[in-house]
DNA sequence: TTATTTTGCTTTAAGCCTAAAGCAAAATAA
DNA sequence: TTATTTTGCTTTAGGCTTAAAGCAAAATAA
């Protein structure tokens, strides 16, 4: 019986944890090590920021405008966090934000020509940094975990 | 010649981009849902955070303690931002720092006996709500990522 | 030895982020 | 209609995060 304690789980064979804990770590990992460099590149090359870039990517896909809820929401941040970053992008005149003429509570924000204009040359060196990125993971590898992450991220509960 | 703008990349067909840019784009979301739901749970049951989990855990995995140099490396954040944090954890009473013998400029801070218990706590709930996140998710498919994500993290140069 | 450079860390300024409180418009109930 | 509740958003307080500047110890050069 004593045999039992032996190999218990606690004895953690150098690769340790079970494997949703490594999953998470792992996921984690990779997350912020990418995230770093594109931060970096962001603030170098272009003295923005990745949550700027994620609202102004937003507002791109949606030519009509979105609600600050709806952004928070596809965003996944906070609604007082919106309410900032729109702020800013909003003080560089590359956003707009007119009333919702369904709510009076709510107001509609877009991109304006010049953040449309901006937003291509961010889209465009954002995805060479990716590419960069990732330049050493061989295609099949990329695709499984394409994959593998797509159907993660519909049992988590993506809301997007 | 003018067929190969009809399918060009830029005619996005709906699971639109580069597979490296899925890659980063469900990768970011994977983490930020996962994030969110353990950040709250750090909040609400242990009045903590997960940055200040992480050190604990770093600290917890090297009995002898860390610099305050080696920590930032292993945790992927700034110099400045471990400071704030273990700050807050020895205000707490959950580390401590000596002096580095070896070095004036250097302090090594490790779990005291209240951290070490602490943390078990903490790292017994950490692995549950883990557990539940990704309880959705088929066995084999976490091996497969952790093994795809494995490979990813060694490409992308995590020198941890 | 003495001067210079490098290294480990802290501080500071500024941006991201959240939860909670607050406010006003909208929806609902009476 | 009038009162109540809900909803969309902003503000606030507080924690995380970085880069850059600054400081002192250590390493190196002269």
């Amino acid at each position: 019986m004593s045999e039992v304690a032996v190999v218990d789980a606690r004895d953690e064979p150098a690769g340790a944890g079970t494997p949703e804990l490594r999953l998470w770590v792992r996921l984690l990992r990779c997350a912020k090590i990418g995230e770093k460099q594109l931060r970096r590149n962001f603030e170098d090359q272009f003295d923005t920021t990745l949550p700027r870039f994620d609202v102004m990517a937003a507002l791109h896909r949606e030519p009509d405008g979105l609600s600050m809820g709806r952004l928070s929401r596809a965003l996944l941040v906070s609604n007082g966090n919106v309410t900032a970053i729109v702020r800013q992008l909003q003080a560089q005149g590359l956003v707009v934000s007119r009333p919702d003429p369904q709510d009076g509570r709510s107001a509609i924000v877009s991109l304006t020509p010049e953040g449309e204009t901006q937003f291509k040359a961010l889209a465009e060196a954002h995805h060479r940094w990716i590419a960069k990125v990732f330049r050493d993971v061989p295609a099949a590898q990329i695709d499984q975990l394409v994959q593998g992450l797509g159907e993660l991220r519909k049992i988590l509960g993506d809301d997007s």
